[in-house]
DNA sequence: TGATTCTGTCACCAGTCTGTCACCATTTAT
DNA sequence: ATAAATGGTGACAGACTGGTGACAGAATCA
């Protein structure tokens, strides 16, 4: 899921940036209203952050256009006090709001329930590589006939290698994207590829489908 | 379905609910502004019937406040004359409006519009999925030959699950659907898990209708 | 008003998942 | 040559999850 996060305090939107990306949003910077709806229009993002204080076109503006055209969700963020903007805000489209300042633990909870509210079910579509078929939200991989229950972890894993097919993915990489930037330990990384492996490989002692870079990390293998 | 009538006409008051509970509302009453967005937070109504003048705070304003934060259907009830009234609650976000006096068959086909036209879960029409036939308004279930009578939140739970078959619903979607954005706990959808299966499924030790899908949620199997 | 049904809460259980530790062989660095 | 690092393997304990049962209070019905 992509995030249009629209914010001309840098510092901020960094921070909210980073906060969403910690849930597994991929994220989009904008930090003026016209950038903003370039980059809605370059990306498509699923959810829209946006600040109604901005240079070159106001939020309310930016909120205006966007929702004469699109569902996209939008949470605004406002400060305290603008009462009048947060309802204009909500009376033009805009799906939920938050006052600044909040807590990232706050954003998270609204943007999740606003793509619940919103929405279908945030369903990702199913990866394919070669005879690997992964539908996330079942939480299976087919391989060939055989169809392969993942936990959670091993799902996540090889949804992020499958995403990158052929490349080796470094182990920091690797620890940070499955396990979040709480980070984890080799250890971890080593259990959980052992585990996918004694799934999906047909001989797990000799990996053809999960490859290891020594010193670098693991790799899908190119069908 | 819960309606939410304002309206500080004690006696009109009481008919509203009468025609509203005969076509299968359930009705909360609220006599004054004050009361009504109390009503309203702790009750959840699909929708609400607003009459503009009110005591403690107007309807124009109770209109207001509940349409910066939520997309409730408003049905606002006026005096005839009072067209400033009308346009101006319609502008603030109400959703259609009444005359006095009006027919009791008026408010009921205008709530019934309203209902449809806002998206308000679909209590018209049957969902078929494969056997399974759901009828919302009578909440039942037809399977096969068999037609088995559900519970409120059963109804719900099953429409939610027909109405995406062979979607994984996530756990959080399913508690905030079901049971509205005050939430619930993964107890209270377990439980109705296993009372809905208890009911629909031909051996509920080993669902085949609605199954699980560990860690994420669950899902109405395609037939 | 009393009876019945519905719902939330708590407790218990079996099975699964995950992190941690230990051990080992191989590779890399000193 | 030796020590350190790396990747692989096994095992186990604690946490978590989904399922089940039971009961009390709330809501509904007659």
């Amino acid at each position: 899921m992509k995030a249009l996060i629209v914010d001309d305090d840098l510092a901020l939107a960094d921070v909210l940036a980073f906060t969403l990306r910690r849930v597994g949003f991929q994220v989009v910077l904008a930090h003026d209203g016209m950038t903003a709806l370039e980059r809605w229009e370059a990306d498509d993002p699923d959810l829209i952050v946006l600040d109604l204080n901005l240079p070159r076109l106001d939020g309310i503006s930016v909120c205006r256009r966007i929702r004469a055209v699109a569902d996209t969700p939008i949470i605004i963020l406002s400060v305290r006090g603008d009462e009048d903007d947060i309802v204009q805000g909500l009376e033009i489209g805009a799906d939920d709001y938050v006052v600044k300042p909040f807590s990232p633990r706050t954003l998270v909870a609204r943007a999740q329930a606003v793509m619940r509210r919103t929405g279908a079910p945030p369903s990702a579509g199913p990866l394919t590589v070669g005879e690997l078929e992964l539908d996330p939200m079942r939480r299976e991989v087919r391989i060939g006939e055989a169809t392969v229950h993942l936990t959670g972890l091993e799902c996540r894993l090889l949804e992020t290698l499958m995403a990158s097919p052929g490349q080796v993915l470094a182990t920091d990489y690797l620890l940070t994207t499955v396990w979040g930037p709480a980070g984890a330990s080799r250890d971890m990384l080593k259990q959980l590829v052992r585990r996918l492996r004694s799934k999906i490989e047909p001989d797990s002692a000799h990996p053809q489908l999960v490859t290891s870079v020594a010193g670098v990390g693991y790799l899908l293998e190119l069908p």
